[in-house]
DNA sequence: TCACCATATTACTCGCCGGTAACTAGCGCG
DNA sequence: CGCGCTAGTTACCGGCGAGTAATATGGTGA
């Protein structure tokens, strides 16, 4: 029972820091769960502090105000998602796989705790200093869709009348799922995402032919 | 100067209520757009009577509570939703001529007040007994929508894969809108909508053809 | 052993805001 | 006229919740 205490009786000190960010993260994941689940205004620090089985005080151990702790949860969100883009324009041939494979990334992280911030979380709600970075900080995402976009209209294996609404357009139904997606629900967030990015690829409308070969001669 | 004044000296009682319902519609305009701008609770009560040169007692001769006015805004919101999918499920020859004139209407109106607050006014906000009803209207929404989409698809004017997701994805990239338009912007809601609900039904990946005559043989 | 720092607690302050009470100004009506 | 109704007002209450002492605990390091 207290033999695993024998083995690991970690005597140093540099992972106190290391306690410490897990804690801080802990705070952050609990923050944005019940932010998403109740709206940030009706969330108040007690009730934070009791889902993590401390009391209020001890959040300003790690946190200097309520609106700090929101303003990391959105960014953390935003982050994943920057990132997420980023990387995924790296492999792919055409600019459509890696525009396919950022959106799907996009989509997965919309079924997170902080990526959903993002999306319940109104911009509405942040005061007027982190508002800004926060539009800073989805501009510049929104231009690496866009870039994307264009690469693909550029190498034809995309196809955009207007390339700033079909940036807007598709990252609409992408962070709409954080407000339907159910943990619990038969998707996985992988399906939902594929799912997705399938109907914004391929359009309502039914295509011709799937393969130019199939093309049926009139 | 006084003249028109003689000419409607409004004698009668009937417009008693007529002018009441302005008044109580102007509250909930106001507070619509006030909601929208700073978010539900950071908006006070005090705030919308000085934007309506009354004072906060005022507001109780037309609602009862602030969650009342809340749910009011959302529930005319998705009136004009429910209303405008109904009426365009008429005329159009094909479903998909009748989903894109619902999606098109959806769209515009999520460039006004009321639309706006369905997507803004997160249902986080509500109180747990209007969020009951918010859903409920929504899901309504949702089935409208799907109804259609299950119609092209039978009627082979529109290609879907999973019904759900695709009225899922549809609705939030219009949904989305809300979030983005900006009244001051070169776009009007009417082309917004148009290009929206373009890009939905094209799809992101290039078409072989736009018509089957101009398809090319292999 | 003692001083120190981090962590967490209990017990408070204080301002904001939803909601109410009580009063006043105009207006139609018998 | 004076009754009563509607639409407003000013002045207030009460509570909730963000943020702040002041304090206890316990491991670390000299």
């Amino acid at each position: 029972m207290d033999a695993k205490q024998a083995v690991s009786p970690w005597k140093d000190t540099k992972d106190r820091e290391h306690d410490r960010r897990e804690k801080r993260e802990a705070v952050l994941r609990v923050a944005a769960q019940a932010f998403c689940e109740n709206g940030v205004r009706t969330t108040s620090l007690d009730e934070i502090a009791e889902r993590l089985n401390v009391t209020k005080p001890t959040l300003y151990h790690y946190f200097r105000s309520k609106d700090e702790i929101l303003a990391e949860c959105v960014r953390i969100g935003l982050e994943l998602i920057d990132k997420a883009i980023a990387d995924a324009t790296g492999d792919g041939r055409t600019a459509r796989d890696r525009l396919e494979a950022a959106l799907h990334r996009y989509a997965e992280i919309m079924t997170m705790d902080f990526g959903m911030c993002i999306t319940r979380i109104g911009e509405a709600e942040l005061p007027p200093q982190s508002r800004k970075a926060f539009r800073a900080h989805k501009r510049k995402i929104d231009e690496r869709i866009r870039s994307l976009i264009e690469e693909g209209v550029a190498d034809g294996s995309i196809s955009a009348r207007d390339v700033r609404l079909t940036a807007f357009t598709v990252s609409g139904a992408l962070n709409w799922i954080a407000r339907w997606y159910d943990p619990d629900g038969p998707l996985k967030p992988h399906e939902i995402a594929r799912s997705c990015v399938d109907i914004l690829f391929e359009g309502l409308a039914p295509r011709v032919s799937k393969k130019p070969a199939e093309c049926t001669r009139t």
